[in-house]
DNA sequence: TTCATTTCTTGTCCTAGTTCAATGCATGTG
DNA sequence: CACATGCATTGAACTAGGACAAGAAATGAA
């Protein structure tokens, strides 16, 4: 049941069995079904969630009332909003959502704290883990700039070749910052090399 | 002399004065001359630098050989190449250039794992520091896919209000994803309400 | 002060991607 | 099963922004 989410953890930063027992006990596990939204736009976000088994979207409303997703998370991510730490009384801007019946462990920020105290060594496998979503995040960044439709969905479909699969098109679309008649036409055009 | 970067490490965490000498006595200060490459795309980033005065710009180079740049870091900012974390062999594909002359503080990732055995709870500083780099790496990941240029740029002035007095036009353009022709444009429109 | 280099502006033409239908296809639900 | 709703496709018309070129203005080095 823990495998999943000690092996993640674990990645960086070598833990002992003990510290693995304290962060396992701390960890709320649940079970949501598909499209539930887990977080509204304007409500503060007070977990931090491991994906063990299914699919969300993180995503934004712009101006115009468009869905910008920022962010699949599959199996072995984690999902959370952090844009709090910055404007730090605003709550939430964005929307969390599963797209497919999930299974999570979820965490507190208090109970996040409680972990901290209790072993250290965590605080530096978060850094991590965050310095880590933080290069995938500019790397996105420099894609969505830099690159044309074309390349961006057959980079996407590379980098996350279950998730076109798994999730309806047009959320592809809103990833990949496209509308989803043109990923259409990509697709179309592509189909026929 | 430590009282910039002692207030901006102690924003989110209280640290003891004893702390402070530790962290400032790892520091290392470097005075850099105007347009000046720090790091070249293929080396090893072996630094993270505090800007103490002057402006730098991070820069990747795309497949059609443009500049796009990822960050402007002026007074009391950070700069480092944090993509080393997720291709951990991979050198950098990134450049970091001053625009102006600078002064800065540096730590090697040596010095910096020293810091961090030494006084632990700077762990906990990075780490939230680091958060923070996400959550404005993500806002402006947001703004790039669902604004136009002429919102993306008036944001931008209202964002770093004295930037665009300091760096030239066409690299503020090249921040904002589009052509520094098109940013004359609009600045002229603009000028014209 | 002069010449060279970089930066900024402006115009024209062009294209990648959008918007708005309309249509067909899946799907899930009573 | 039928029907409603959501999803993907296609086409036609449109537009934001890019590419290119040429000139003006600013900056800087000698």
């Amino acid at each position: 049941m823990y495998s999943q989410i000690n092996k993640n953890i674990s990645r960086y930063v070598t833990f002992e069995p003990k510290e693995l027992e304290i962060f396992n006990s701390l960890l709320e596990h649940k079970t949501v079904s598909k499209k539930t939204i887990l977080l509204h736009e304007g409500e503060m976000c007070n977990f931090e969630a491991f994906v063990i088994k299914g699919c969300v979207r993180k995503y934004y409303i712009d101006a115009n009332g468009f869905e910008v997703i920022l962010q699949f998370a599959i199996e072995n991510a984690w999902v959370s909003d952090i844009s709090f730490s910055i404007y730090e009384d605003n709550p939430s801007r964005v929307y969390i959502e599963t797209l497919e019946d999930c299974e999570f462990f979820l965490f507190s920020p208090e109970t996040k704290e409680e972990l901290f105290s209790k072993a250290p060594k965590f605080e530096r496998a978060f850094r991590i883990l965050m310095q880590r979503s933080l290069a995938v995040t500019q790397d996105r960044l420099f894609n969505t700039i830099s690159k044309s439709a074309t390349e961006k969905y057959l980079e996407f479909l590379e980098h996350y070749p279950t998730l076109s699969q798994r999730v309806a098109q047009h959320y592809i679309a809103s990833y990949l910052g496209i509308s989803a008649e043109f990923l259409s036409k990509i697709r179309t055009k592509i189909a026929k090399l």
